[in-house]
DNA sequence: AGGCATAGGCCTATTACCTCA
DNA sequence: CATGAGGTAATAGGCCTATGC
């Protein structure tokens, strides 16, 4: 079985269709194979992506990809309109920065004055639209300094109750300290994730400042989490399609038998098998109208593409991050 | 209109730190 | 107490789109 995954050819940023590039690629090299429908895109996470009215799509399967995104397979919707839809969802949902599971949750203390500043602050998180052309943290190819980058995240960082709250132990200069998000701060951020899995800037800026965050860690949590999803699904889709490949092999050699038997039948009995009434396995593939033969899996040639037989549905992984038992 | 530079966002891979068994 | 594994915050670099000139 071919198992291409191409996700670039899908989206530059290999973001996109994982699970639609296994799908099809075990649907064109396998078959008789009844594709799994599109899974339902998942009601928690709160995005779909519907044409717009610039970008009038025709209705098209929209396969959520375990990685955040839907995919329009064919659809002319760049990413970037898919992004800006989403803001407009996301602003929607916000209801103007309103974050509805962010009242009445204690979040740390104030990271004013007091709070642990082991380094200096990051201008961009105190203008997080620095979207100056004079700003500093955008002069290299578009991207922070590494300088102002390691630096900007450990300004405002609140420390988790009973963590290592020991700011002055820089652990030399230059190491990096790996600050742990509180349980409530995780909590919230888990929350809005499973509302929209992507940030606007004012999103990001009013999560931020609820949590007493740097937006870049928000965007960073974002960013990890995303990952984290992405991940967890390939697992699954590697088991899906574990189970896809034993359901086809298992089916290829019942196939197989079948033919060794029904070749066997015509050379003893040929009056005898010309009056079988055809074998109960043939299928009629609904897209094309072809019908499968046992020839087909016997020759192990691949019989045109289109939904024939049963496979498992293919798994969507909608938990949260794993937790250590 | 097309090219170029810049800004900003996201993704992936990796690092480094922290926690826990 | 030491240690290794796992989780995850953070970094680095690349690619893409949008925007302005």
């Amino acid at each position: 079985m071919e198992m291409s995954v191409n996700a670039r050819d899908q989206d530059p940023h290999g973001s996109l269709g994982l699970g639609l590039s296994l799908s099809l690629s075990i649907a064109t090299a396998a078959a008789p194979l009844e594709l799994p429908p599109p899974p339902p895109a998942p009601a928690q996470r709160g995005i779909s992506v519907a044409p717009i009215s610039s970008h009038p799509a025709p209705p098209q399967p929209q396969w959520w990809n375990g990685a955040g995104h839907f995919f329009s397979p064919a659809s002319g919707m760049d990413r970037s309109l898919e992004r800006e839809h989403h803001y407009q969802q996301q602003q929607a949902a916000f209801h103007g920065h309103e974050m509805p599971f962010l009242r009445g949750i204690d979040v740390n203390r104030a990271p004013a004055g007091g709070e642990s500043r082991t380094r200096g602050s990051c201008s961009e998180d105190e203008e997080p639209a620095a979207s100056s052309p004079n700003s500093t943290l955008s002069s290299l190819s578009g991207k922070r300094p590494a300088a102002t980058r390691s630096g900007d995240l450990e300004g405002d960082h609140t420390l988790r109750a009973g963590g290592s709250d020991d700011e002055d132990s820089g652990a030399g200069g230059g190491s990096r300290k790996k600050l742990r998000l509180s349980k409530d701060q995780a909590a919230v951020l888990e929350e809005s994730f499973k509302e929209h899995n992507t940030l606007n800037p004012k999103q990001k800026a009013a999560l931020a400042k609820q949590l007493n965050l740097k937006p870049r860690q928000v965007e960073v949590w974002f960013q990890n989490r995303r990952a984290r999803t992405k991940l967890k699904q390939t697992e699954v889709d590697c088991e899906f399609l574990k189970r896809c490949c034993d359901t086809l092999t298992e089916e290829n050699r019942r196939l197989q038998r079948e033919v060794a038997e029904l070749r066997a039948l015509k050379l003893v009995a040929p009056h005898q098998y010309a009056r079988m009434p055809p074998p109960t396995t043939l299928t009629m593939c609904p897209s094309c109208e072809r019908l499968a033969t046992a020839d087909d899996a016997a020759a192990r040639r691949p019989a045109p593409a289109g939904p024939w037989g049963p496979v498992p549905v293919r798994p969507v992984f909608v938990d949260g991050p794993a937790r250590r038992s």
